[in-house]
Order: structure tokens, then C-alpha cells, then sequence
DNA sequence: TTTCTTAACTTGCGTTTTGCAAGTTGACTT
DNA sequence: AAGTCAACTTGCAAAACGCAAGTTAAGAAA
């Protein structure tokens, strides 16, 4: 299992944030719901980097119980669970767009979500408005 | 050894950056080193957290081969290295400032670096231009 | 000239985390 | 009664981590 937050709490907001999403798969996983709108955990198994299922589970848990996502049944689907960025995994947008924008100047390789990319140049508050109000951008 | 770069290279920017600052110890080093001016292995070793001496080793090489970070003997101390971040590494500045900004909104217990977060909420700006041309904020 | 000191690592080794594959669950559908 | 399917759980080998102890190299001290 991940550290968890506290371990290495050291008052350090930097820290706060790295015990909480400071792995390589958590931010993946918050940019597969809040750009690409996935919901089901069916889903984020098939992203693009192909997380291991064990893991995932791992994750999710990990961020539901530091109030990144919440867990909900589909009503539209009895054996499908819905799971949603919180207020404070929204607000992960800014974080999300510098990340994007610090490789798209740096990483000259070919990249995917170009548009989003392009997007987020054009017009970065719409970007960070668009995903706090629980859209995809 | 971390997970180089490539092996998840889904060709997403997050996943770029994640692959090279993607981990629980190499955003701490380069806070260390925008923010609070470090420059030394040493210096690196006594941070808040108590990073290990051979992760430490371990985190700079890749930082270095990753072009965040470069390395030059101490033209004043025979016996010390000077670690500085490049361009690239402190343009991470935007990154960090809304981490920290992130982690001031949700983080409720009393934390370091009161200091930081204020400058930064009242002019961030100022913080991420201090940074890149490579001042302590 | 032998010993000491010090910054920056490296090595060994036990523990923890990861990743792949296969198995489980449980309500509905056939 | 058997099949389906989303969401996990379990087992196990491989990799990464973390602590402690050892190494290196060159100038300073004795």
C-alpha cells in the first residue's frame, strides 16, 4: 500500500500534496475523469497507460478516503459504481494545466491531447472554470 | 531505480512530467532548491522530510539526466558539488506555486512554509519570476 | 609522512510496493 | 441452472525503497 499522508508529514504544503496525488498513477487517473470525463472503473483500467487493476484499486481508495473522489452507485446500471472528483479533486485543475503546459514547452516528442494542450493556451481560465464546474473541458 | 521515462510514455504531457517529477521525493529536492536556495548534497540530505542518501543520489542523477537540474564542482570548497536548476527546472515554479496554493485551501492543519503560501497569494507573479531567473523567492 | 577530516556518494540487505495473472462476488439474464 | 459482467481480491515474483555501514579522495593536522 502507498505512504500514507502523514508519514512524512512535515508541515510542507508541497508534501501535503505529494502524499495524496505524489505517485505515478493518481494523476492519471484524475485526468482520465476531469479531461476525459471517465466515471466507471472499467474505464480507468483501459487508459492509456494501463494501470494494473490491484493498483487501481489501490488508488482509488487512497483518493476517496483523502476526499479527491467519491464513490456512488449508477443508478442507471446496478452493477457499475460512479465515481466523482470532490470540490478538492476539481480544484486540482490549476496543477493539472501547469503540468501540461511546463511539457508542452518541454517534451519536443509527439504528444497526445494536443487539443487539450491548445486549449488550455487559448484559454486557461475557461479550462480551469470548465473542469471546477464538474464538465469536460 | 525509478521507472524511467518511457516505459509508460503514453505520449501525454501529464505522463511526461510524471515520469520525470512523478514520485514522492523529486518535487521536495527542486523545492529545496527553488525555494529555499540549496544547492549541496548535505544541504539536500537535512531537509524536512529525511530523504535517504541513496534515494537522494538516486533522484538527482535522474533529475540531472532528465535536464532539470545540473551539477558543477564548488569552485570555493575542493570537497562540495553545486547542484542548480536549469531553465527547464525552474519553470516548474508555476507547478509548484499552485501545489502549494491547492494545499492552503484544503489542508487545514498548521503547516511550514506560511511564508511562501502568503507571497504567493498576494503575488504569485513575483514568485514564479523570482524563481526563473533562479532568486530565492 | 602518516593520520584525520569531510562531502559525496555506494553497497548490502531486509522490507515494502508494484505488476501481472487468475480467481471471486453477486445480481440479473437467458 | 448456467452464463454474464463490472468491480474488485488474492497470490506471487520482481522492482523499488530505506536504513546502516562502508568507500573515496584530497587537503589539513600532527
Amino acid at each position: 500500500m502507498m505512504k500514507k499522508a502523514g508519514k512524512y508529514d512535515s508541515g510542507c504544503p508541497i508534501a501535503y500534496g505529494l502524499s495524496i496525488f505524489g505517485d505515478q498513477w493518481s494523476l492519471l487517473v484524475i485526468r482520465d475523469m476531469a479531461i476525459k470525463g471517465v466515471q466507471t472503473y472499467g474505464e480507468l483500467l483501459e487508459g492509456w497507460e494501463g494501470i494494473s487493476t490491484n493498483i487501481l484499486a489501490q488508488r482509488l481508495k487512497h483518493l476517496e478516503e483523502n476526499g479527491i473522489i467519491t464513490k456512488r452507485r449508477d443508478p442507471d446500471n446496478w452493477r457499475s459504481f460512479v465515481y466523482e472528483l470532490t470540490v478538492k479533486g476539481r480544484e486540482l485543475a490549476p496543477v493539472i494545466a501547469e503540468i501540461i503546459l511546463w511539457s508542452g514547452r518541454h517534451n519536443t516528442a509527439p504528444h497526445a491531447m494536443t487539443d487539450t494542450l491548445k486549449k488550455i493556451q487559448a484559454d486557461r481560465g475557461q479550462f480551469e472554470d470548465r473542469i471546477r464546474n464538474g464538465q469536460t473541458p
